[in-house]
DNA sequence: CTAAAACCTGACGTTGACGTCAGAGGCAAG
DNA sequence: CTTGCCTCTGACGTCAACGTCAGGTTTTAG
């Protein structure tokens, strides 16, 4: 398939594609004009490339990741690699739990009842500021 | 306290502070000569403020929910707010345990006994490596 | 009192993952 | 053939959260 059609089923842009190769996380084959062709495959490819970059990996990083991944290959040093990755983002959702709940308890207290406070009645300050941030 | 004992305290940088109170995140009383001071609950302040830039929101965002969470502001509006920040964290983290787990199962099945690849056998793999993605 | 350290306000620089535009070529349909 | 969409390669633009530098004032240590 052509790159727009992959860049249709992935649900990413033409340009991210293209910056994905030029990063050396996608390889295409050309026709004789030039013109990009993936296999079926790519589009599995370009979601793991998507999770990756959602997880907050870079370009560098996730090139370093993919051949293990992808090609099986395997060392010591691939595996801790990987492990490495893997702590991260637990580490990662650790955190948001963390901020999860606090806001959850933000939540739960502004609306318990006797919390006393559903209209602002003291300053407006609040107000005034997160309207005068934007320009 | 100065901008540069919180900043020690906070473990952020003396321009960082600068920035949130810039964005409307963080005020500070200004001396006659125009320096900043901070009450100890700065610190709190700027932990949280850490913590929401960590789970992916922006400056402007962060500002919107902030006077919820400390001036204990709550209007429908504001609490609707804040869980919608909340489950567009929950879907973060649902996201991060989906990639976690998928290396999980890579670096399982490299690792295993009978992987056929502990260790590599041939230099150039990586240039053979044009299919086969996971399943 | 003096020198170092900390602080101030601009203002320009950086980085990553793209967006966007320009100009040129390629491909199936009518 | 030619119309219209797709694709190509540069190359500059963007945006957020700061980093960094310049040039000047303030606070603190000795």
């Amino acid at each position: 398939m052509r790159i727009g059609e992959l860049a249709a089923r992935s649900d990413v842009s033409v340009r991210a594609l293209r910056y994905y190769e030029e990063q050396g996380l996608l390889e295409a084959n050309r026709s004789d004009s030039g013109q990009r062709h993936y296999p079926e495959s790519a589009a599995a490819r370009v979601q793991l490339i998507q999770m990756l970059y959602a997880a907050g990996l870079s370009s560098r990083t996730i090139a370093e990741l993919l051949p293990c991944v992808d090609a099986r290959v395997s060392t010591p040093e691939s595996r801790a690699r990987l492990a490495v990755e893997r702590d991260r983002i637990d580490a990662q959702i650790a955190a948001l739990t963390r901020t999860r709940d606090r806001l959850d308890a933000v939540i739960a207290f502004s609306g318990s009842p006797g919390s006393g406070c559903t209209y602002i009645a003291d300053r407006d300050v609040a107000a005034q500021a997160s309207h005068s941030v934007m320009p």
